[in-house]
DNA sequence: CGTGTAAGGAATTCTGACACG
DNA sequence: CGTGTAAGGAATTCTGACACG
């Protein structure tokens, strides 16, 4: 049984406007990047996405990658790495390759 | 000079929908609660406003005290109280004159 | 692939006011 | 005094789609 405690950080409280202003990113962009799988906001009873302080940081990281070249489909290989418990040694290394296709403009990744 | 920093609890980030729900009261009690200065909200451009944890337990306590009769005046009070740096000991005192002011149905107080 | 935009609808929020007590 | 409600308007959010590249 795993066991989630809820932290200020990762309650789901706040609004797809005010993250926008947050994280400076359009609300477009947002949206996407849950579609990607990158951000997992809840739902109020009406459909509206409720997203955490975690949520927040996390979309700062993956404008970063994005800015960098790394594309969505990267991003989320390096989630699924780290949450199998892969070290940060190996974590780091496979992110340098993704970096590195990125610079070389690889057409298949 | 006052410096205030930002932490997770006290960043404005709630719209009063979601305070709505997490605290159980109505927006039309929250709203009244700003009216009567016991609780800060910020504002977006737009004018709706924004709460943070903080405010949200705050709501929480203030809740409880108007059920037990403790009139948003003697609230206020309390907080002023506070503010000044009385000692718990110096307001647990007066807040229990409040209560039985509240108890014993006083007219005027 | 990543993101902007126009489209149409539904729900949110805001203020000032009237009601009741 | 504390809180509900109807009123009218403005801004938000949602989804699916078309556009560009």
């Amino acid at each position: 049984m795993e066991e989630e405690k809820e932290t200020l950080k990762s309650r789901k409280v706040i609004t797809i406007g005010i993250v926008s202003e947050l994280t400076g990113l359009s609300v477009r962009r947002i949206r996407y990047y849950e579609e990607r799988k990158l951000i997992f906001p809840e739902r109020t009873k009406q459909g509206s996405r409720k997203f955490s302080f975690s949520d927040v940081e996390a979309l700062m990281d993956i404008a970063n990658k994005i800015e960098d070249g790394v594309q969505t489909h990267e991003i989320r290989r390096e989630m699924a790495r780290r949450e199998r418990g892969l070290t940060d040694r190996e974590v780091r290394d496979q992110m340098l390759k993704g970096q590195l296709r990125a610079h070389f403009g690889e057409t298949r990744s």
